[in-house]
DNA sequence: CCTGCGGTTCGAAAATTTTCGTACCCCGTC
DNA sequence: GACGGGGTACGAAAATTTTCGAACCGCAGG
């Protein structure tokens, strides 16, 4: 099995991790990155996250259980896009993130 | 002296500050109720944070820092207000935050 | 088939946040 | 002026978050 990755519907998704997650800039950023082109999927390789590959992979998983991203196994490598429906549960967080630390910030 | 109360200005807070605030329930409903009236100060005994009063104090200390709040002693008791220039140094992060638990959520 | 690369998970250590008690302060009241 | 109510600051303990290494897995290439 390719790894079971939780993504947790996202009626269980509270605020409390949703802020949480996104009081870490390097998180913030990932989010942005992923914002600016959100039908895209970004390999997490690309990404700017500084430590360990387990560090790494536990930034991913902060922001997956807040239900900001997908993350998507190719066997060789990951691939991380915004989760489409987060908008739609909490509307207009996303917009905020990004008018304050969006491209140019 | 009336206890120095730390209120730093707004150009050294942080957004990693503002979403850690935030991240803890009761603090965002603080500021919900607190942005619910901008000009009115609020006693701070009126609000539902749990806990021993040192523990209270530490909340709104939190609040303070991410400059969320202005925090006015009257001798007899402490006053809370939304901290005004919030809005120009974040803008919309409130409005975000009120749409997602404003009256009524 | 073996090896290397890119990943996750687990467990432990480190760092940070949260909680509380205690000491202390200011103010109003008796 | 002593007392009590409402607060802050500090220090220690508890809880949570963050970091890392080690073990492991799947896939692509030689």
């Amino acid at each position: 099995m390719p790894v079971q990755l939780s993504h947790p519907p996202l009626t269980d998704v509270q605020l409390d991790a949703v802020y949480g997650a996104l009081a870490d800039r390097h998180r913030r950023l990932v989010v942005v990155r992923l914002a600016s082109s959100p039908d895209e999927e970004v390999p997490c390789t690309t990404l700017d996250v500084p430590g360990s590959k387990s560090t790494r992979s536990y930034h991913w998983k902060v922001l997956r259980e807040a239900g900001l991203i997908v993350q998507r196994s190719t066997g060789t490598g990951m691939l991380l896009r915004l989760r489409p429906d987060f908008e739609e549960r909490f509307p207009g967080l996303l917009d905020s993130l990004l008018r304050l630390e969006g491209p140019g910030r």
